[in-house]
DNA sequence: TCCACATTTCCAAATTTGTTGAAATATCGT
DNA sequence: ACGATATTTCAACAAATTTGGAAATGTGGA
């Protein structure tokens, strides 16, 4: 994945809306929602939905298939993992040696907080 | 973490400048930068950096420290962690049973692609 | 064919973000 | 104390995002 991918999911989940969309949609996989009930569950005017939808889907985040005159959506919970593998790397490089995930998660970075930080500016 | 602070994090991620601030200091740990430094380095006016860094701090997502005139810019690895966290939680939470992260890394995850999706809208 | 319905597209207004240059604040070195 | 430097704050502006109503599109049922 990315940076720049990486950056269009961020955009998705920068917003209350889209993050409740999509959280919605995790909820219900791997059935999905369709349109009109994520408006009601929501409580969004249809037309704004869309958009976000819209936003969505060209992330790649959401998948969408249709079923006579509605149109079901489904979390991408692929892309998502993709997303928290971006993150993970993002998160540990440059890191002195192997930063595994369990060390981040435990709070504590071995060997990343004592060191003596020289200043290296130009002036 | 809630989702609120969730929506702030990824807020800041969905910048590419912000990104790229985040990765610049990522590397830079545990050191960290000053701001003139990223400023010169990702060639931003500092006005406009100085923008990005507060909203970044106010959202948790750096730490600074003053040295002498200079501002000294940090990650905060522990908040990026909880971010991954919440990721990994609203990945898998509705989802038949038990979904590690190994099982959603590993990128199907078992028993949730195959069912019989019933349509259960309204109309 | 005609009507009802789900959803999207279009459009204009409101809101939010991001950028810039200038001025303010604060610290260092002399 | 003074001048140079680092960074922020401020104000104005440009640009992007978000919203909701109306109209268009497409599907299904009678």
């Amino acid at each position: 994945m990315d940076e720049k991918a990486a950056v269009a999911v961020f955009e998705c989940l920068s917003s209350g809306v889209r993050l409740g969309v999509f959280r919605l949609l995790v909820k219900a996989e791997p059935v999905g929602i369709v349109a009109g009930d994520i408006a009601t569950a929501l409580d969004i005017a249809p037309s704004s939905l869309s958009f976000h939808l819209r936003t969505m889907t060209q992330a790649g985040l959401l998948r969408v298939e249709q079923e006579g005159r509605f149109l079901r959506y489904r979390a991408n919970l692929g892309l998502m993992s993709e997303v928290v593998g971006f993150l993970t790397e993002n998160c540990c490089s440059g890191v002195a040696g192997g930063c595994r995930d369990a060390d981040i998660l435990s709070g504590r970075i071995p060997g990343c907080g004592s060191s003596n930080p020289a200043r290296e500016s130009k002036a």
